[in-house]
DNA sequence: TGTCGTTTTTATCATTTGTTAAATAGTTTC
DNA sequence: GAAACTATTTAACAAATGATAAAAACGACA
């Protein structure tokens, strides 16, 4: 996806802000498997993905528990690292080879307090987020394994074609083995 | 907790625009068991809880399942209405008699488009909330029911000793049966 | 094509959580 | 303080998920 997409579909700018951002932005690509991310380190930019898929995963014990996707026109931020400047506690590894637009957080941050229009699309920017972060983890508490499987299925098909089961399994918040079951049963 | 405190804690402003976002503020008291916002309704403020507290629930099927808690500083929002103009689909109902601060969602968001402070002032508030929405959607996929129940007892004491666990149960993801089982099996 | 390595499925048993119902504890009201 | 109501715990059984291991399917590549 084009990044005057991506740009405006978060909030329409003027032309001039609207080249400030542009301005701050490169493009770079990365094979498959590129661990763009590392835990526990503070990373510098966001990124959007023009073309490819990525996840983001944490450790929990010895295995890695995945807990994002994102595809193309989605935003790949480490938000401890662009809320509060911390260190983050996830890799972002990129399961395609990927083509990346990237943004400087401290160029973002400065452009926010030189230009209204921009404060209120990195607004916007956290809000629509906020919304999906949301919708997620109402459908983490409010339904089955089995729901989830089929909500993912209807809503974002691309992920169960490109992505491999032990990923989405871990997505979903059960085993590689209860999704093989899951699987079977709808069937 | 006071109206000023509760402002800057989310982003430090000048005094002519913190007198502006204040001058948009009015507070209100409501009883014990008010409900606040109501589901599949477009809310028109957000409300900033001064005393007492607060959940937001949604029914699954029959049975209603418990998402968030607010206490002092906490701010209620319906965030489908925040965000998108659109119906939320929880119900916020106060569980102590409430002091709350309450501000006109299109009042701020005219504040949104004037004042560059406040601009990032409620960029700022998002992202604060992305993080909270963030923690939690990582509790509920990488922690067992018990370790998230140890965690809200060291975390938020005062959310166990002020809510019935029914409502705590719901929240953890939980019958209220396997939170009593829990509970047993700590001592 | 055939082999090697990886991914996915299937099978078995253990553990956790859900469901329903009853018992106990705690609160409110008169 | 007793009765009525609500909240919490306990018990018994059912259903879902986890853990481990083995089998089957799939892909990469010589």
């Amino acid at each position: 996806m084009e990044i005057n997409q991506i740009i405006d579909t978060i909030y329409p700018l003027t032309t001039p802000s609207k080249n400030l951002i542009k301005a701050s932005i490169t493009e770079t690509t990365f094979p498959k498997g590129h661990i763009l991310f590392k835990a526990n380190k503070i990373e510098t930019s966001i990124y959007f993905i023009k073309k490819g898929i990525a996840r983001a995963y944490a450790y929990s014990e010895d295995h890695q528990i995945t807990f994002w996707f994102g595809t193309e026109g989605d935003p790949i931020v480490s938000m401890q690292s662009y809320v509060n400047h911390q260190k983050g506690y996830e890799d972002v590894e990129l399961l395609e080879d990927c083509e990346l637009y990237e943004l400087k957080i401290a160029q973002l941050q400065k452009l926010f307090l030189e230009d209204i229009q921009i404060a209120n699309w990195g607004r916007k920017f956290s809000e629509l987020e906020l919304i999906k972060s949301e919708e997620r983890l109402i459908s983490l508490q409010f339904n089955t394994a089995t729901e989830r499987y089929l909500a993912l299925l209807k809503n974002h098909p691309s992920i169960i074609q490109r992505v491999q089961l032990s990923h989405i399994a871990s997505y979903l918040g059960i085993t590689q083995v209860s999704l093989s079951r899951i699987r079977a049963n709808i069937k």
